[in-house]
DNA sequence: AAAGAATATAAGTAATTACTTAAATAAATT
DNA sequence: AATTTATTTAAGTAATTACTTATATTCTTT
C-alpha cells in the first residue's frame, strides 16, 4: 500500500468536522457505533458512513462483539501521516517538534 | 478569529493533493503564481483558485511585486493546527514527537 | 421461531467542489 | 497609446460528498 494513497485518504478523512470529532472521542475510549451516533444530531447511517471513511483511511479499526461494533483509534496512522507531510513542508520538522514539546509540557503541568 | 474556524479551513485546504503539492513547493522557495502553475497540468485559473483556498486558510501569503504575485508559506499555521489537533487525538503527543525524531534522523542521513 | 435491537447497505437528492473557457484587470513594453 | 504578459474573476458544468429515508443483515431475547 503506497503511503501517498494513504495520505490522500487520511487528509480527505480529516477534512470533516464530524470525523475529526469522532477521532477525538475515540482518543479517550473505545466506543460502539451507537455510542458515537448518540453524540451527533445526524442519522445513524450518516455516522456509519463517516466511520467507514475513517476506517478506510486506516485511522480507526472496528471489531464486532455480539450485536455491537466497537471502534477504536489507530493513533500511529494519524501521527505518521501528519508528521510525514509536515516533514515535507516544514524543513526538518523543527517547528513541529518544538510545538510538540511545548504542548507536552503544558499537558504535564495540567495533568 | 476562532482557532476552530481556522482549523476547519486548514484541514479543508489540505484535503487536496494539488494544494499539498503547492505547500511543498513553497516550503523550499517563494514562487510566483505563474511559477506554481507551470508545475501543474491544470489551467492557471484552477491553480489560482487553489492558491486562494490556501491563502484563506492562512497557510500562505501573497505579495504583488510589479506584474507578478509571489506566494510564500506561513509555516506556523500548519504546525499550530496539526499539532493542535494531534494533541486532541494523541494524548500527550508522545507518538508525534517520537515520529518527528525518527523522520528528522532519516532526513539527516539522507541529506 | 418471532420480535426487537444494533448496524450497515442501498438508493436518491441537495450542496459542494474542482475543473473548464472566456472576460476583466493591471503592469510592462513597444 | 496599443500590445503583450501575469494574474484573477466570472460563469458554467461534471464529479463528488454529505446527508436523508427505506431496506437488509446479524445478533439477542423471548
Amino acid at each position: 500500500m503506497p503511503i501517498s494513497g494513504l495520505m490522500e485518504r487520511v487528509f480527505q478523512a480529516l477534512a470533516s468536522t464530524p470525523r475529526r470529532k469522532i477521532l477525538a472521542y475515540l482518543a479517550h475510549a473505545e466506543l460502539s457505533a451507537g455510542d458515537i451516533a448518540a453524540r451527533f444530531e445526524m442519522s445513524k447511517p450518516a455516522v456509519s458512513q463517516h466511520l467507514s471513511v475513517l476506517e478506510n483511511a486506516g485511522l480507526i479499526v472496528s471489531e464486532k462483539r455480539g450485536q455491537f461494533v466497537f471502534y477504536r483509534l489507530i493513533p500511529d496512522t494519524l501521527t505518521n501521516v501528519l508528521n510525514g507531510y509536515a516533514q515535507e513542508v516544514c524543513p526538518v520538522s523543527r517547528p513541529l517538534k518544538a510545538e510538540s514539546r511545548v504542548l507536552a509540557e503544558q499537558q504535564r503541568e495540567e495533568g
